[in-house]
RNA sequence: GGGGGAGUGGCGGAAUCAGGUAGACGCACGGGACUUAAAAUCCCGGGACGGUAACGUCGUGAGGGUUCGAUUCCCUCCUUCCCCA
């Protein structure tokens, strides 16, 4: 017998040591065997691993070994998302070198990841910020560029005053910055454009097709992109040429048009006013507009201010003149920066008319009651009928909507449109620790890309991080240049590009890491992509899923790949809370990874995390829950070296089994089902631990029970260990080698197959059948699983306590549900 | 304001997809065994109320509905978290 102790600090490094010697876990394509691709969000190498981070990993490395026993060719990579400000700033306090600033935090995270067990192919990792990488997001930007999908375009920009550096649409949370929260400002900048909504309608209605996604990912995803349906009408401008258009989702009530606004930024604004009296005032109060924040502006519940522009347009359905005012609540990013006014119909409008005095004008009547424009306290926003409509009264809104926009058509008056209220994503960014943007600017030439074999545009060394402005504007060796075109002086884009961009291929980079006539190799890319599953934080459903998705749809129009979407099923973990929030550095009350794994090792945490909480579901850290997950791994482990002598010589199982092997037997074949398709179809480790906790618990019994084990009894006994230290395997990977080795198992317990099961035994050996009584359980019996409802019956009419409780009542009604209850119903 | 989740013992969570024994598994707690003692380990207990007990009544945020039967399905409401404004 062993006595030997459970002692994860040993076992641990030696089986992380023998799996990286013997290079299992490198991956290789094989057209004969079915690929799984398996992803986790790469993470950016801030050099601490934190909580969330070891969930993800668990996970994924969980669902990776139990693929890998059900006989999948997996592939399961691990980089760094290396550019971002974090490192610059670091540069900035700190006077370090960003570039080894990150090479250094890559190095203390892959140290943690190697310490946890994770099974990647460590040969395919890559980091952001290397040449090798940076280069292929310099080349997919000159695809764009030709392809019309990348641009540079002067437009307002939201602006981070802290961060010194413009944000994407994406990146503005609640009118603030999305890394630092200082207030976002709007300017006008001349900046470099992914042309993301062309892709608008695919991205939206490829969602469809994503049936393993989180529906609400989905409905994130939707909603921001914000697809609209309406028109796009033409309203002339009275005394001009002029014609001002706008967009509507409701053309239904053009007849009830009675004004209309625009945004302060709206370029016709100077124009309208020029000499005019009111030209002051509109421009004091347009300034004045521009400098309220987004939020301000668009709150709903906050007054609305306009001011009159003096000018008015003619509404072409009904020939009449209406006035032109300037709004706060109008935002040139929406739409086309103006909005045609209906009152009568549209809240927003109603209460801004009812301040400036401007006229209602019903166009469309409650079915129920008559609607007056006089005695209107809210607009009615519902369908009806139409009025005041011209050739469209007495018509369904809802019902003449398409008759009326081609009326709107044959006038020449607009057409059917449609709007997004995603806008084109600004990847320029005024900082150092990203990669440079590949274009030069001639005096004679203009805006000229920087040619593909010049190609990586490489991050210069001399620069001083002062931070203040960007580094890279003021590097002597970097700005200055020759032009490709002409050979005459040129001067260097100095901005680089959004880190996002960094994210949204590597997931194809990873099929072949060194490749260097492309991004990747297309047949090895065939070959792996789609991801088959991705996991990661939800915070990221909307900005780098959706720009993940765009940049597919991008490589594919290049003829680089076949793939539409990249990521086949998603799985959003939930965040880890501690003490009621969450477990972030801020808050104070994080616990580090390696803590973790220096009290407990890798197993326990790795069991703990998984079994605390489902995937998608926050996890409520605990201390004393990690003391339990720990105490059941040196409960398995004692008892497997208890019964080691079990397997030192192996017994064929025999013809008879004694009644408790029998239901040994069943119980281990139970499990093997449950935990396999708990962690296949639901993906619940939680559940799926429960059940073998319960199995070990039953083996423990089965062994101290007493007496001696009857050849059967060992044969089953030997057959329930090895089956749990299966089970375990992608759970507690190294205890499970250590055990697997010692039950004389060859190496690598991790590329055994995985156990199957019998449907016949993976049921128990009898079921309780319950009795109930007008609803109320009144008995109980045991019977086989597969007695029929009429034995059941019988059994439960000849139950003492019911022929009891049924004396003189009468029995109206039986249900019975095989394997499961009686139910009688009685008066 | 709009959209989407979630509410179950002292705690994390099961059962919810497909209505059928609510509380699996674990933590914390209580009792016992082993020990000179402790730790570790092993065994037993446990939703609430009443009862020595058998057992009974109540019980899955609140209220209603459907059903022989509702944590599960439907309606209304409350609380809370997330996303968008």
């Amino acid at each position: 017998m062993t006595t030997s102790k459970y002692l994860p600090r040993e076992i641990e490094p030696k089986w992380q040591k023998r799996w990286e010697e013997s290079g299992i876990y490198r991956s290789v394509e094989d057209p004969d065997r079915e690929k799984f691709y398996c992803l986790e969000m790469f993470p950016y190498p801030s050099g601490d691993l934190h909580m969330g981070h070891m969930r993800n990993y668990a996970i994924g490395d969980a669902y990776t070994r139990f693929l890998r026993m059900v006989g999948y060719n997996v592939l399961y990579p691990m980089g760094y998302d290396a550019f971002g400000l974090p490192a610059e700033n670091a540069a900035i306090t700190r006077k370090v070198d960003p570039a080894q600033w990150t090479r250094q935090s890559i190095e203390k995270m892959k140290c943690v990841q190697k310490r946890m067990g994770l099974s990647y192919d460590w040969d395919r990792t890559l980091a952001t910020c290397e040449p090798e990488y940076y280069h292929w997001n310099q080349w997919v930007f000159l695809q764009f560029l030709k392809k019309g999908l990348a641009y540079r375009n002067a437009a307002p920009v939201n602006w981070c005053p802290s961060c010194s550096t413009v944000l994407a649409n994406e990146q503005v949370e609640n009118g603030g910055c999305w890394r630092c929260g200082s207030n976002v400002q709007q300017k006008d900048l001349e900046q470099w454009f992914f042309r993301i909504t062309a892709y608008a309608d695919e991205l939206v209605q490829d969602l469809d097709r994503l049936e393993d996604w989180p529906e609400r990912v989905k409905i994130m995803q939707r909603n921001w992109i914000g697809r609209s349906e309406g028109a796009e009408i033409h309203f002339p401008l009275v005394g001009s040429e002029t014609v001002i258009s706008t967009f509507t989702t409701r053309p239904d009530t053009v007849f009830g048009i009675t004004y209309m606004v625009l945004a302060a930024e709206h370029p016709l604004v100077g124009e309208l006013v020029r000499g005019t009296d009111r030209e002051e005032p509109v421009r004091q109060f347009s300034e004045r507009v521009k400098g309220k924040s987004t939020i301000e502006r668009t709150d709903e519940t906050r007054e609305k201010e306009g001011i009159d522009t003096g000018r008015c347009f003619i509404n072409p359905v009904t020939g009449e003149r209406f006035p032109i005012l300037v709004a706060d609540y109008v935002m040139m990013e929406y739409g086309t920066g103006a909005v045609m006014g209906v009152p009568a119909h549209d809240q927003r409008d109603f209460e801004f008319a009812g301040k400036y005095g401007l006229p209602v004008r019903v166009v469309i009547e409650d079915d129920a009651r008559s609607i007056k424009a006089e005695t209107m306290e809210q607009a009615y926003v519902d369908d009806g009928t139409m009025v005041n409509s011209g050739p469209f009264d007495g018509r369904n809104n809802r019902e003449a909507m398409s008759d009326f926009v081609g009326y709107l058509e044959e006038n020449g008056w607009g057409q059917a449109s449609i709007s997004y209220r995603l806008r084109d994503w600004l990847i320029s960014r005024q900082r150092y620790w990203g990669t440079p943007i590949p274009v030069v600017y001639c005096e004679t030439c203009g805006t000229v890309p920087v040619p593909e074999e010049d190609l990586p545009v490489l991050l210069p060394d001399d620069v001083t991080f002062t931070g203040e402005g960007n580094p890279l504007a003021a590097s002597s060796s970097f700005g200055q240049t020759t032009c490709p075109g002409c050979s005459g002086h040129a001067r260097r884009e100095t901005d680089t590009m959004d880190t996002f961009i960094d994210s949204s291929h590597y997931f194809f980079r990873y099929t072949d890491p060194a490749y260097e006539q492309a991004p990747f190799d297309p047949e090895k890319a065939a070959y792996w992509m789609p991801v088959d599953q991705y996991i990661g934080g939800i915070e990221h459903a909307i900005l780098h899923l959706l720009y993940a998705r765009f940049f597919t749809k991008g490589l594919r129009d290049l003829g680089l790949t076949d793939v539409g979407e990249p990521f086949s099923r998603l799985l959003t973990q939930g965040m880890v809370i501690k003490d009621g929030a969450k477990m972030s550095k801020s808050m104070g009350n994080v616990i580090p990874a390696e803590e973790m794994m220096d009290k407990y090792g890798a197993d326990t945490a790795r069991m703990f995390i998984l079994f605390a909480s489902p995937p998608e579901k926050e996890l409520d850290w605990n201390d004393h829950g990690v003391e339990g997950s720990f105490r059941f791994l040196n409960r398995v482990y004692r008892l497997v070296c208890k019964n080691s002598h079990l397997f030192d010589k192996p017994e064929d199982r025999p013809d008879e089994l004694p009644d408790g092997s029998l239901s040994l037997v069943h119980a281990a074949h139970k499990t093997i089902k449950k935990v396999t398709e708990d962690i296949r179809n639901r993906f619940q480790f939680n559940t799926a631990i429960s059940a073998i906790m319960e199995l070990v618990n039953e083996l423990q019994r089965f062994s101290s029970d007493g007496g001696e084990l009857q050849p059967g009894d060992r044969w089953a006994m030997a057959e329930g260990l090895r089956t749990v230290i299966l089970l375990l395997a992608p759970f507690a990977p190294h205890m499970a080698e250590e055990l697997w080795e010692l039950t004389g198992g060859s190496y690598s317990v991790s590329v055994q197959p995985w156990p199957p099961y019998d449907p016949a035994l993976a049921v128990s050996r009898t079921v309780q059948i319950v009795v109930q009584i007008n609803g109320k359980v009144r008995a109980r019996f045991e019977a086989l699983p597969d007695s029929s409802g009429e034995d059941l019956e019988r059994r439960a009419m000849e139950n003492p306590k019911i022929i009891e409780l049924l004396k003189g009542k009468e029995l109206v009604k039986s249900v019975v549900v095989p394997g499961k209850l009686v139910s009688l119903v009685i008066k």
